[in-house]
DNA sequence: AAAATAAAAACGAACGTTCGTTCATTTTTA
DNA sequence: TAAAAATGAACGAACGTTCGTTTTTATTTT
């Protein structure tokens, strides 16, 4: 039935996606906790028990999730090809793109509210020590040079950056049906950067 | 044994308080569903039953808790009494004044996330659209007649102003532990301020 | 101030479910 | 044909809640 091709996933291997996939949907509907190995079983289309044969543990689908799906990889490359002559363009085209890619597929977001809601930073080095390191050079270059800067301080414009990005998902996702949002501008992530970029006060400095 | 003053709290009252405190401790530690109901007794101090005689359910206790533990009756007159000639001594006020007063109990916070992550903004109304209608006038009123703003939407300042709390908190949490936290600047939250208020950029417009 | 009394609160065993995990077995894959 | 994967019953533990009972509290009556 199946083909003997080199990059032909394995039978194993599709259901591990598929329970991967199943875990996500219930993580991110309800939680960990609230999530039974069953639940996950019924979504992925197999029996309680088949899981076991591709994760030791619930929290091992967890911790797989929480590696493979992680954004940076898509988007540190993006960001780095992002142009723009001034620092500017740069961080509008940065913001642009992480937000286009984070909002396309915002699950790695609300991955680590649950991380941090439910494990309570256990996986916290899994999540973001281990990028950090790498993202901050990104942002020691770009910094280099550039003379249209207010913030110089590499680990501060990367925290700034992040949280701006973090900020906007839960005001989002916390407002929308409240009355804030029917008094915001349509395009809020816009009128987000632009105040990461230039404040909120009038240049008088 | 016990007084007849008129505000002297009522054993039943001083047992709900203790359920609710220990429920809280626990939550913050580990979330809504990791923690049961036989913890919170044990942390409160009574039997199992006892609970009941004060909360009818486990998610009654959560929305006690989100009703009683509202951060903004204490920072909002606080904040209406803010001082400042220009809008940056006001607005440089009002955050110090609302990160000293939710960093010191820091308890409503992390109740959001739980709420977001483990009822998926079931209590989003009790939480804030309660709380916005009451906020934004604020916002209003303190736009009004001022000159020194580039944004003048009260609802996009109000939005970015808690988006920038919210941020900076939940970076805290998250990176404190990772490399970032070793390279930022010691007053983190006067850094924050500043972006907010002036933007990452040098005035160029 | 003491005694009586009804309501409130505390107790902990018990209930029915559901949980994560294991296991012996069968089926499918390579 | 041996290994990998899928099956579903079964395990013990833990869950939220209920319940009959006892103890404590707060008020009323002496």
């Amino acid at each position: 039935m199946s083909q003997k091709s080199k990059d032909m996933p394995t039978k194993g291997e599709i259901t591990r996606l598929a329970i991967e996939d199943a875990a996500i949907e219930l993580f991110l509907k309800q939680g960990y906790h609230a999530t039974s190995m069953r639940q996950i079983a019924e979504q992925a289309g197999l029996a309680l028990g088949g899981i076991y044969n591709h994760f030791a543990s619930k929290e091992e689908i967890f911790e797989a999730i929480v590696l493979d799906k992680h954004p940076y990889k898509k988007i540190l490359p993006l960001v780095l090809e992002a142009e723009g002559e001034t620092m500017e363009d740069f961080l509008q085209n940065a913001v642009k793109i992480t937000l286009k890619e984070i909002g396309s597929e915002p699950i790695y977001m609300k991955l680590m509210f649950i991380e941090f809601v439910e494990f309570n930073g256990k996986h916290g080095a899994l999540m973001l020590s281990e990028i950090a390191p790498k993202v901050l050079p990104v942002f020691e270059r770009i910094i280099k040079g550039r003379k249209d800067l207010r913030v110089t301080n590499p680990a501060l414009l990367m925290r700034s950056f992040f949280g701006m990005i973090i900020s906007y998902f839960i005001t989002d996702m916390l407002v929308s049906k409240s009355v804030i949002g029917k008094l915001m501008p349509k395009d809020a992530a816009t009128a987000y950067t632009d105040i990461y970029l230039h404040g909120v006060l009038k240049e008088s400095v």
